[in-house]
DNA sequence: TTTGTATATGAACAGGTGTTCATTTCAATC
DNA sequence: GATTGAAATGAACACCTGTTCATATACAAA
């Protein structure tokens, strides 16, 4: 056996990765092998090797478009003018760009280690840049008198923990809904920049 | 050669678990191998099995032992009597305990994935103890009216959350000393349950 | 219908995995 | 000094690892 019949690179390039994606949030990327991936697809190991380089390749690949998506998502979102407004569509914006893509944000957050130095300083970069764009608001709101912040750099880090702890426990369809999550969040994160 | 001189067990012991605990921090459970420890230790392949019967045992006993520890050190921390007091002083335990031990905590955090189901149970059933005790303050603290909690399940997440984020840039040695850290995270907790 | 190429295969390679166990060594006891 | 048992060894086992490549097929274009 060979090629089979109805194979096309733009369907299994995507499965490849929607498959990587998936078993690497669930057991870990040391923890899962080519083989494994391939058999899950439904091809052989070798085709794997026509669409990404190397395993860690996979890796990277999945962590810098998740980052990018996250960044460009924000950049086309509508932020408003006063800085409660742009921290309200930030923690809007966070919740509902990461409750949709809970393999994704597992991860980017857990799989850093794994990735060889080069391409940690890439995605390291990226995720700072998301974390400045907090920070700013914060930065910003402070000056304007809007927000009373102590430590720009802490706050922003302590929020940014706070919003990525919600993977933990949310589940799909669990005790409280997405827009409830929503509305408790914005009140603690306001509650702890308030002047 | 065989055994070593001057080698003792309540020497090798405790080394094989120290040495995995930081392997495993720093690379993960599943990229270390038994023979990477071995050599860390200093002591041949099969010696790690006087000590563990298994790979998986080491990794629990490590998570256990650490969640243990946790929750003693609490039991035997001063509380005192109002709930503004308790919640203090679980902010202040928490940070000190987990500022001390790096790689426990990492360990803790990331490798529940790599437990087998009964293992995962037990620490988890573990951690969640630890949170109620957060979660039962925030409760009390509500219905003496000292504290304003929306929805106490959910503030402890997030405040679990955000204390644990600490680990993720803290650094001894860094811009900013443990006092300061309790003194800047303590404030933003009383903000987030202030009524 | 023939040809060319994109797509896929899976055996092969060199090395690594967790775990076992017959064997050896050291240090303490008699 | 002889004996004993705890402590440690490292080769061996069966299997898994990421990656390569000669080979084969299916489909589109000529």
């Amino acid at each position: 056996m060979a090629r089979k019949a109805g194979s096309h690179a733009d369907i299994t390039g995507p499965a490849i990765r929607e498959v990587a994606q998936r078993l690497f949030a669930h057991s870990g990327y040391a923890a899962v092998s080519m083989r494994q991936i391939a058999a899950e697809v439904g091809v052989g190991v070798g085709a794997l090797y026509l669409y990404t380089p190397d395993k860690q390749t996979l890796l990277f690949d999945l962590m810098r478009d998740h980052m990018s998506a996250l960044l460009d998502a924000w950049e086309a979102t509508d932020k408003g003018e006063t800085p409660e407004a742009q921290l309200q569509a930030f923690v809007s914006f966070h919740i509902d760009f990461h409750i949709d893509r809970p393999d994704a944000v597992f991860l980017a957050y857990m799989e850093l280690r794994n990735l060889t130095p080069e391409n940690f300083a890439v995605i390291e970069a990226l995720r700072r840049q998301y974390e400045d764009h907090l920070q700013d608001i914060l930065t910003l709101g402070q000056e304007a008198g809007a927000f009373h912040v102590e430590d720009a750099r802490v706050i922003t880090m302590a929020l940014i923990a706070m919003l990525a702890g919600i993977h933990v426990w949310y589940r799909d369809g669990g005790r409280l809904s997405r827009d409830r999550i929503q509305t408790l969040y914005l009140e603690l994160v306001r509650r702890t920049v308030s002047p």
